[in-house]
DNA sequence: TCATTTCTTTACAAAATCTTTATATCCTTC
DNA sequence: GAAGGATATAAAGATTTTGTAAAGAAATGA
């Protein structure tokens, strides 16, 4: 069987030791880079499947690696970072990277990652009818069930849902959702964004206070799960 | 009752006569355009059910008229044609006509083609019959029953609702439904569409207030159910 | 032609949605 | 466990959108 290739680019050789046995002992092919140099010629020789690459690499910044690789790479990546650069993390998903990890990371967060982030970009976005548990949103028909009934959202509140669940398990930031939905000039207005994604979990979470699906950041944006 | 609208795209006045008596008297409302510009005007602001588009007309070429009506006008469009122009029948095909009709025609043959035309494209090859609680509509017939009695609506009023109810669970806009039902260049008019929905929200719900069958969807248009 | 129906337009009332403010809650860090 | 930043929620205006009635214009049919 195909096993998918995955380049980890970071300079702490534990790390990367570490990061090496959790993927190959599922499945996965493994390359490995110490510097962001090296990471991008490795990348551009074999392009891999899906790239990990820490945020603070000593030789170039990984937030240059990332533009770098983003000039012709359009798979995942997933950004590795360390606690309390919210900043960084805005950046680097400004900067089109797919996720981020904060390390210390356990496995199975790390596996489940990797694993959303490669089906969303073998999954063709031609489908109109996304359905994540007892939701079921159809892009076509501007509707959205849940637990097969339909539920009655405002435009904006819809088009924020849409938003989200097109972009499913990824993290969208403050400033992309403000953009996307009220236009440039309103990215600072994160106050809107709180208030309509309570209204949106009060229609669709079962438990508001522990929502299943509008999952919060805190200090970078939503992901929808 | 409900009569299906035809327009004649044709220079010769006799040609225009002998089809509007046939057409009349088999229960369709007739619109007549002498050329190609006119036509294409007339079908803009009444987009009727059907149109009968002659191959060679005087002002531009009915090829040219059939590409510029294929731009945004989707139902069905009948070339009629002189014997022995099989390149321009083929050439009009290839532009999106739906048919063609060999002049000298007989009366009967015209009439089954414009059935038939008509039918394929109010139903989509299947169902004429659209049954949504207690109401049905017949869309071959043009008529609507609630509780089992036909009630009367206007041709306006029909094709609006025929339009909703062949989209069924869809939200509709605004602008498509204006341009659907008054022609492109009513975009704008969202008024009309608001008296109209009143009014047939009058004739077909239970409780106007309260609307089982024509949702709206603030900010954006209406849906059916 | 004239009466009748249907459509268009206007005006205003009603409802829904959005924005803003105020306050509560959560979470991290010291 | 207290402080401070970020997030959540409720509720009040403010604004936009929608609904309805009714009058004038246009089209239709006898």
């Amino acid at each position: 069987m195909n096993k998918a290739e995955i380049l980890i680019i970071d300079d702490e050789p534990q790390i990367r030791k570490l990061l090496q046995i959790a993927l190959e002992s599922n499945g996965y092919t493994v390359r490995e880079a110490a510097t962001g140099k090296e990471g991008v010629l490795l990348a551009a020789n074999h392009p891999p499947e899906l790239i990990l690459l820490d945020i603070g690499l000593p030789d170039t910044s990984g937030q240059e690696i990332l533009k770098q690789l983003r000039g012709w790479y359009s798979k995942s990546i997933i950004m590795l970072t360390v606690q309390n650069s919210e900043a960084d993390i805005v950046t680097a998903l400004d900067n089109g990277a797919s996720d981020y990890l904060t390390k210390p990371f356990r496995t199975g967060e790390l596996l489940a990652r990797i694993r959303s982030s490669i089906r969303r970009n073998t999954t063709g976005e031609s489908n109109h009818l996304l359905s994540c548990g007892n939701l079921l949103i159809d892009l076509q028909a501007r509707t959205v069930k849940r637990n097969n009934e339909t539920i009655k959202l405002t435009t904006t509140e819809y088009n924020l849902l849409a938003l989200l669940a097109r972009n499913e398990g990824r993290v969208l930031t403050h400033q992309f959702i403000l953009k996307e939905i009220w236009g440039i000039g309103y990215q600072t207005e994160t106050q809107y964004l709180r208030v309509f994604v309570a209204s949106l979990r009060k229609k669709i979470e079962d438990d508001a206070n522990h929502p299943l699906h509008i999952i919060t950041e805190s200090g970078v944006g939503y992901r929808f799960v």
